[in-house]
DNA sequence: ACGTTTGGCCCAAACGTTTGGGTGCTGCAT
DNA sequence: ATGCAGCACCCAAACGTTTGGGCCAAACGT
């Protein structure tokens, strides 16, 4: 059912069925009489009139739709930051659409392209590098986006958690532990999320006096079998073995805490591990594991408040979120015997 | 840059150009000739011409957009199947856009009809209910859809992995191993996958004369929480304790292995478990997790290539993918003492 | 009684495509 | 010469909205 067929049905004007409908319920509009525009409403709802987005886009220039890019949703952690994105746009009746990156830059100009190419009114950008490349598109000049989760050094409007903060947390927890000898499971160097959480943690070991030496510094893919692989690498150290893992996401920790079993260490006992992110079902492991609590979904929900402002013409500035540390057995908390 | 822009630089007709663009880049078009259409397709990918998909659906009704629903995109299931669904609508140019529904039959239903208002040419449905609740919507008479991972009695149009037999497979390799007493993680009730999944680990046990009590089946939600929850149940049985448990998803089956330690019980060795899945981390867990696999994305992938036939106005079957067991060691495989 | 407001509506153009149907021209066979 | 077939185009309507600008009658002020 179409404008035109309701306007016809009531002996109307299509125009003034338009304003009917596009006027708030309540305020008194100049469109119509009250009366008239009582029965374009009833036959409206009867009927389940719903405008014709591609027509409403196309005249008003607003799609109502926005993008959204992410290395891959398969991630629980970027699934969760959409499901929070997708919950404020829905609110704002909007609706969001998702491509995978995978952290490839050719990708992500392609998928970029695309997502302008269907006119979106914006896009919230998860999968940015910390060089900023991809958002060097002629097209980004033009429609707004915001970052999340990770920020680039180009300083472009983002929502992010402050990582550097919780790296610092996670080496606190471990100075207070009495670890001395440890080392980082870095994550991907593009990603400022690694970065910054590496950055935080080794400055605040550097401050205790503990410089890291550069080879307990090392980088990995964010998966299981990258943490399992960089773990192997810190722990095979025959001399001055690290007695404290950090892997900058829980799901490296927990190829890390894979790689420790194989090496026939008990985790929380013979070696301390954290990861990062607090993703639920790390507390519900065989040894639950320490982690850095981060608001994810509360990540999705503020960059699209901040794109839909920003997109309404506001200045826009970037957001910071606090993560907490969550500590588990597996630093040696409360079941665990005393670590060292 | 619209059609009328390059039709003016090139004082052509805005139809002509359209023509050219549309027509195959070799086959010889009617549209103009040979030296026109170059003139015209160089001047378009000079100016990066996208045609604007608002104005194209308007006129062809077709919005090259597909809806996806999931329950919640944070489950890894639903995330893998969501990116061979994104994989494969892209391959054909259309975009797809997802929308969380948790379980909820009253948000399912706004959640659709919020997607039919906005045009797509179909969907994919991955939260379907056994009972078909929310596929009766009207608008749905009219756009086609297919329902992935869960299947409804009422034998919509699917593609589903053979979960019978999945449940089948756990139970073939828990009698193989010799337990007679044993008890299932049986999810929701209203999910096909854990109903049919339960039916068929049933099944098997009946087959081999041990059918299980009623009190060996317990519904769950499917996540950590709901896993721990009916493990504790299973497992605080005095007397005949199962020694293994079947849960019919892999998070449901880590928050079980969380209720097993509580109870100081050793996976793998004092109780077996299974899950289902074989989602990627399963397999570095502290014991790694026996499973069943199950191709996620490429149910994503047929799912949406089903659509596109049907949309296309072909005849579709329900496809049904092969499962296959990863026997590991929480049922006492490779490196476990053997079990009982 | 006469101008002015304003309420209630209609008109028509525009957004950017696609597509069925022209039209005029060239070249060829009759 | 005449008919006819292509070719290379153009024309215009349509898809379903929104929106600036009318227009007419009733109400109002003086």
């Amino acid at each position: 059912m179409t404008l035109q067929g309701i306007a016809e049905q009531l002996g109307l004007h299509v125009s003034t069925v338009s304003r009917v409908l596009n006027g708030r319920q309540d305020g008194h509009t100049r469109a119509a009489s009250g009366d008239t525009a009582r029965r374009i409403r009833n036959l409206a709802d009867e009927l389940g009139y719903r405008p014709n987005p591609l027509a409403t886009g196309l005249r008003t220039r607003r799609s109502n739709l926005i993008g959204v890019l992410v290395p891959r949703l398969s991630e629980i952690v970027m699934a969760t930051i959409y499901e929070g994105a997708e919950e404020a746009a829905a609110s704002h009746g909007l609706s969001a659409f998702v491509t995978n990156t995978h952290d490839d830059p050719a990708l992500q100009r392609e998928r970029i392209t695309m997502v302008l190419a269907r006119r979106v009114d914006g896009l919230v950008i998860g999968d940015a590098h910390l060089d900023g490349a991809a958002l060097d598109l002629p097209g980004l000049r033009t429609t707004p986006f915001v970052l999340v989760n990770r920020r680039t050094s180009a300083g472009h409007t983002s929502v992010t958690c402050d990582d550097r903060l919780g790296g610092r947390l996670v080496a606190e927890h471990l100075l207070a532990l009495g670890h001395t000898s440890v080392g980082v499971i870095a994550g991907e160097p593009f990603a400022s999320t690694g970065a910054d959480r590496t950055e935080g943690f080794v400055e605040r070991y550097r401050e205790a006096g503990l410089p890291l030496p550069a080879s307990r510094v090392v980088h990995s893919a964010f998966d299981t079998a990258g943490g399992r692989h960089a773990a192997h690498n810190l722990l095979a150290m025959q001399e001055d073995r690290p007695t404290a893992l950090f892997a900058v996401n829980d799901f490296a920790a927990i190829g890390a805490a894979g790689a420790a079993r194989d090496l026939g260490l008990r985790l929380g006992r013979d070696v301390a591990l954290a990861g990062f992110n607090d993703t639920p079902l790390v507390a519900e492991l065989p040894v639950p594991l320490t982690s850095v609590h981060s608001p994810m979904a509360e990540q999705g929900r503020r960059a699209v408040n901040l794109l839909l402002r920003r997109i309404a013409g506001e200045e826009i500035r970037s957001e910071i979120l606090t993560p907490h540390l969550m500590a588990r057995e597996s630093t040696g908390g409360p079941v665990g015997a005393p670590l060292l």
